[in-house]
This record gives structure tokens, sequence and C-alpha cells, in this order.
DNA sequence: CTGTTAGCGCTTTCAC
DNA sequence: GTGAAAGCGCTAACAG
């Protein structure tokens, strides 16, 4: 068995409770005592059993996750994540919060972060808005000794503890050399698709992309980045005029969600010149033009995974401690027709 | 506070003990009692804290991880991450022991899981040599109530509880038609490249591959396929004489390890014809070669992951508890060298 | 059949 | 400064 509390106790030749000030670094140990308490640790190489700790604590992690009210599928999905974490957080020790705040709005945002000033919180995590006030905001958290956790997009120059998101801009080269190397050296024009240019991941994904078309991929040219703020139906006007304006695009890269709509504006369009498509997210809607062959790749990020590391995180950094690097990292999947889950 | 024993005793005007047999359907109770009890249960919404049982119990999970003692970067990464969970184990209340046997040996599996056979286990993980020897054993064990989990390869028709590797049929089908598109319609000759069509993971990523080739991708023909036997130095003869015998080849699909051997003969040749290169297990020298162009796409599995899930799994089983099942779902990560880790 | 009691490994009063 | 003792939620003897 491993040893515990009152084999270090025994060999130290003290009390159970100095023992405990010691591993919980509290004050009111002389500090012959407390060497000597902590050569024993060392010596028998004593590992807290976090388990039993928390159960005297009575220890819970109130979390709080602030999310955008964005109605794309990807919030949904990552919405329903959280609410999946809410139910599993018994088990866990954790009480999960959600807040839902206006999308793309800072001063929202901020507030929110704000509102959890003195409250009792063991970490927060949140969907950043890419701006100096947010960021502020985070600051004023981390001082108070808060985990903070940024979720999917990320927040520039911040403390944040962690960011639990995919690397956006290999996405956007990623999506440029898959692209690029479908169409096979084929000259011709680009359409680019994105949210909105106000939010960090989507700005990345972008600026991946040209960087790599240009450098690898000169025979393709971009047309200037239309912006659909996420939303199907004006998505879909977007996409439908400006194919109807360029006959030479062979190529689409949506960045961003509302893919509904460029969907529908691909279905629509009279079945002619062969057109490869990039997106991003998985959803029913993508995952169908996927298998009608109206879309040949959907990059995706997993919401399940990058809720569930964030609570892991969050939770760790509460305590202390260290995660496992590999299993916190958010990858970016790729998504063929073929490889679908 | 969550409710506990104490509250559910008091409800039911019954001792803590009683309590207790009922919530682990142990047998001394009265049938009125017990649903007396269970009605509590419902009624106050009781979970169980397993943290706490699992203290008292003084339950620990000793699993066993049967691995090939194989020479190949893949192996040597999957014994490397079964001995991060020994690292981990304490922690985990779970006590983990690797066995090696000799690669694609059914007689030594079966001997090893056999041994197996009295002693107290709450669970096995094996990387399956797909025979019915093994099937057989493996059924065995399960007979025996010892949840039992397949890892990177599965084992055809049998009971095991659960698998924890990638699709490989998809995984071939994928390497297809990224193998395909990439060649944009060229006409040519494609090197097939396995380890041993022993092992059933290479037998369904052949599989899956040539299916797609031949359904979608009719302007290029397989050569016939051979097996380097996951052996660098014969992967290196073997391609290097097929590229030499067969001047009409565009592409490579390299399906098992030994890949070592295929980037040398690569780097080898005499800048001749562009090749499109598939080759499966993200490794030093995968990671390299894609970063030099030499390769164009890594398929992989990631090893640290499925130990992970092996554990997670078992100990699940063991208890009877579920699982997180999209959490559990191995992915074929494909790498570009624009999204290497 | 049912209840009492001690105890898992750790923390936390409250005395000394 | 230090220690004794009770208790977190659950289980496991051992009595009755």
């Amino acid at each position: 068995m491993r040893p515990t509390v009152h084999d270090i106790a025994a060999a130290a030749g003290v009390s159970l409770a100095t023992v405990d000030r010691v591993l919980n670094q509290r004050a009111g140990v002389r500090s012959v005592t407390r060497q000597r308490v902590e050569a024993v640790i060392n010596d028998i190489g004593y590992v807290r059993d976090m388990a039993a700790a928390n159960l005297a604590k009575g220890r819970l992690y109130p979390l709080v996750f602030i999310l955008p009210a964005s109605d794309n599928s990807f919030m949904h999905s990552l919405h329903a994540e959280a609410r999946q974490a809410i139910s599993r957080a018994g088990s866990e020790r954790c009480s999960i919060r959600i807040i839902e705040v206006k999308a793309f709005d800072p001063a929202a945002l901020v507030a929110a972060l704000d509102s959890l000033a003195g409250a009792d919180i063991a970490g927060v995590a949140l969907v950043a808005v890419d701006a100096p006030e947010v960021r502020d905001a985070v600051e004023r958290l981390v001082q108070a000794k808060i985990p903070v956790v940024t979720l999917v997009s990320d927040l520039t120059g911040s403390a944040r503890h962690h960011y639990a998101g995919i690397d956006n801009i290999a996405a956007g080269r990623t999506a440029a050399r898959l692209l690029g190397r479908f169409l096979g050296g084929r000259k011709g024009e680009v359409l680019v698709l994105a949210g909105s240019l106000l939010v960090r991941d989507h700005r990345e994904r972008l600026e991946g992309f040209s960087a790599m078309m240009e450098q690898e991929f000169s025979a393709l040219t971009l047309l200037p980045v239309l912006e659909g703020l996420d939303d199907p139906e004006t998505v879909n006007g977007l996409v439908t005029k400006a194919l109807a304006d360029n006959p030479d695009v062979i190529g689409i890269y949506s960045i961003g969600a509302g893919n509904r709509g460029l969907i529908r504006a691909l279905r629509a369009r009279a079945a002619g010149k062969a057109l490869t498509v990039v997106a991003h997210e998985l959803t029913d809607y993508t995952r169908e033009a996927l298998q009608d062959g109206l879309i040949d790749v959907v990059l995706n990020q997993d919401a399940g995974h990058e809720v569930r590391s964030a609570v892991r995180v969050l939770k760790a950094k509460a305590d202390g401690l260290a995660v496992i690097a590999a299993q916190e990292r958010i990858r970016l999947d790729i998504f063929l027709k073929d490889n679908l889950p």
C-alpha cells in the first residue's frame, strides 16, 4: 500500500495535524519540525490521495462557462457539451454554471467577467472576443487568483492560464494546402468566406490561408474576403452573387459558420464547373454536404473535447496541479466523406 | 450538498448497513425493505460518491497491458505511453503491469492471456493478433468476468468489451481519396506497401484503400502489394527495386511501419518524377519527411489517447459504469506539413 | 434479516 | 507549536 499521512507522522514522530500543516504549507510549525517532516515525506515517496483530501475538505469546484448566445450549429453544440458537462459535474466534485452573453460584444463579456469578482469561483472558461477591455477583465480575474481558460477563440496578450482550442493559423494553412492540392495546379479564382474578421479565430485562419496560397499556389487568385456574419441567409446571398459575378471561381474556403447558406447556394447552382470546397465545423449540414460531394473537406474542432479539457485544466489549475499536455491539445480534425465519425 | 447514505437511511428508517446492501445489490434484505429503500433513493436523487466508496473499499484496479515487443517507432511510443500511464497509476487508484510478448505470435499472446487466469485482475488490454486461438483465450477471460479491451488492432468475432483504436477501413479509404485527389486525375501506377497482411489493421487499411481506388480513381493502377514486415531494411530494398522496375509509379501508400526504410529509398532516388506519398504513423522520421516534402500526408493514431482511453474504459467496465462514448472514439489524425503538433 | 461500529486517507476544530 | 479527536461518504466485519 502507498504510504499515508500516518506513516509520515510515525516516522517523523509528530502528529497528523503537524503533518497536515506541513503538507499544506500552513503556518504554525517550527522550521526544525517542518524540515524533519519534509525529509520523511521525500524519503518514503509520499503522494497525497487527492480523492481522500477532497472528501475530507468537502471540496467543490464551482466553475463558470461564459458562452456567446450565437445561433449557429457550432455554438449550439458547444452549449450542448457544456450542459453535458453539467450533468457529469456531480461525480467530478464540480458545479458548472453557464452564463450566456451577447455574441461579438466585448462590453457584455466584460460585464459577465466582472460579475464574478467577489464570488466563490474555482475557475472560468470563456469564448473570448479579442478586445483590450476583455483582456483587462481577464487580467483582473487572474490577479484575483482565479484560473481562466479561453475556449475556441483566444485572447491576444492576455494572462489567461490556458487556451482550449485549435491552432487557427495552422487550420488556415491546412485548408490552403488541401484546396491547392485538390485543384492540382489548375488556374482560377478562390472565394473566401469569413464570419467576421473581428474575431481572432477567423482572422487567424485567413492569415494562414492567404500566406500559404501566396507561397505555394500562385495559380490561384484570392477574391476579396466576404463577411457573412455566420448568418445562413447573408452567406447564401453573398455566395450566390459572387459565383454569378466570377465565373472563374474553382475553389471556396469557408472560414466561419453559417454554412447552411453556403450549401444552399451550392445546391441551387446549375451543375456547371466543378467546385472544390473546404469548410469549417462538422454539423448536420456540412456532414450531408460532404456525403453528397458538395463539400470536399471539413475542418473541425471537437466541442466536446474542448469543454472536457477546459474542465480538467481549470480543476488542475485550481489545485496547482499539472495536466497531461498531450491530452489537452485540441486537434484540428480533418474530415473527408470517408472518415466521418 | 448532495444527499448521502445517511439521508437515505434516515428517510427510509433503516440503518446504513441496509442502505449499503441495497445499493450494492447484496442479499439479506427483505424485499419490502429493499423496495422502501429504493423508493427513497430515487426520490431524493441519490448518486453514489465513487471516490468515497473506493476509499472505503481500498479499491485498486490492477490492470494488465499486453504489448508486442516490436522494434518500430509506433510500438515504442505505445510502450512509452503505457509507462507514462504507470507513473500516473497511483493517483488513479490503479496499478498497471506491462507484459511483453513476441510480435505477430498468437501462441505467445495466448500464453500471456492464460497466465492471467487466476490472478486478481481488474482488466486487460492487448494488441490483438487476429487468430482464432487468441479469440478463444480472450473469450475465457471474458467468461471469467474480466474486462478486456483490444488496443490498436482488433480481434475478429471476439467478445472483447471494447476496441481502442482507429477504424482502419476508413483509414484506407481516406488514404485513397487523398492520394487520388492529390494526383488530380493523372494516369499512373500506385505502390502499396504493407507490414504483414496477417494483422487485421493492415488488411483492413488495404481493403478500404483498394475499394476506394477502384471505385473512384480508375486512372490509377495498383501494383501487387509488397510486404515489408515493418522492417526498415526490408522496406528499403523492396521500394528501391519496385521504383526501378516500375517507372510509371506516381503514388505510394505505406500501410505499415518501417517507414525509415521507405524514406531512405525516397531520398536516394534521383530526383525524377514527383511522387505523392501517404504513410501511417507520425514518428520522428515521418515528421521530418513530411517537412521535407518527401511524404505528403501522414495518417496517425494517437498512442497516448489509446492508452488513456483503454485505462478509462477498463476501470469503467470493472465497475459496470458507462463511458463517454465520444471521448473514447480514437480519431484518425491526418497530418500535412502544415498542422503538425 | 438488520443494526452497530470501526475505519479508508485526509482535514479541521479545539485544547494543551 | 503541537496534538487528540471527530468527521467527510462509504463499506465491512461482527453482532444480534
